[in-house]
DNA sequence: CCAGAACGATACAGATCTGTATCGATATTG
DNA sequence: CAATATCGATACAGATCTGTATCGTTCTGG
């Protein structure tokens, strides 16, 4: 392994096994065992267990964000079935085997202190998405696609909090009813 | 302090500092400082620290059923309006300082497998305020009040898990709003 | 081809974790 | 009052945690 694929390899098990486990449950010989690589060596590519959570929270931020944009873009053209069609890709994300949750929401649960730059790293990731959701709310062009933006989210939230409890994929089908719903009684402009 | 005071301040203690920093982060050794206990009185009282985990979550749980239906019964005798005013009990929620999230999704997040007791724990809360909720629907004579039941319960877990992030109490009235346009289009019968 | 970097393996430091054992003091109960 | 149970305090066992030090080997760039 080259050392930039032994980077990659660390980060992506190391994604695996916070979504498996969480944060504070998986240890740094977890990880390295999995890995297949020394100690040494995962700490000369990280300072510290939480320069590795932050690094994967950040990996794992970008490629989120890409792969819901180019689902979005790819299933439609339409503004509003694009909005409509992020419920879908929660649906996607409900159905695989190895969904426990969002795991920048378990990263805020386990580090609940505003200061923390894990926190910061999920607050930033969900400042994005929201973001996203603005972006694609402006051109449906409501008259409001801030508020748009916060109820898509909302519901984004909700869908997968519940998905995460019930380990079922209808919480994504019945979050987009009620956004079709919502959605449908909103001024344009 | 007699015995049960000990038991009751334990737990309550044990609540507070889940509450403040999650459920692996917090030690025993800072419980029991916490609390003014010594080691061996804390494990004569709990087993493991599983235990008083469980049972720490048992007391919120009846402890957060009882205050909601408290408040809503106390806040509207109108059904429609007892509905909706669950949403500003999560208001009050939120703006209390200590806020930190819901302790039950932190638990989930913080133990992922269905077959955990404690995941379990927090499945069973939530299964407890889902019910709650289709009660509540029922006596709106709303012709499907499951599946009011599931909204009103995704509304709920997206405005927790929004206003954890931005640590404010908005969330809570974004909800309400969502759920008086939702449930006015709603059937009954 | 060779110097230097990165690797694996291992041992280890030092802290922290859960849980137990011991023991004298205190409180409750019959 | 006396017997018993519970308390606090402390020391400790044994596991696990993060992070470092050491060292021989392997890979790689110039």
């Amino acid at each position: 392994m080259r050392r930039s694929e032994i980077r990659d390899h660390l980060l992506e098990t190391s994604l695996r096994l916070f979504n498996e486990h969480g944060y504070h449950a998986t240890g740094i010989d977890l990880i390295i065992a999995e890995s297949g690589v020394a100690k040494t060596t995962l700490y000369r590519h990280f300072e510290t267990k939480e320069d590795l959570i932050l690094k994967a929270l950040e990996r794992r931020d970008e490629e989120d964000r890409r792969k819901m944009r180019e689902f979005v873009e790819k299933r439609a053209t339409d503004p509003m079935e694009r909005i409509l069609s992020t419920f879908d890709f929660l649906e996607l994300w409900f159905k695989d085997k190895d969904f426990r949750g969002c795991g920048f929401m378990a990263a805020a649960g386990e580090h609940k202190d505003i200061a923390d730059p894990v926190f910061r790293a999920a607050e930033m990731h969900k400042r994005l998405a929201l973001a996203y959701f603005e972006e694609l709310a402006h051109a449906v062009r409501f008259r409001d696609p801030r508020r748009v933006a916060d109820e898509i989210n909302l519901l984004h939230e909700g869908a997968t909090a519940v998905a995460q409890m019930v380990r079922s994929a209808e919480p994504a089908g019945q979050a987009k009813r009620m956004a079709t719903a919502l959605l449908s009684t909103m001024d344009r402009g």
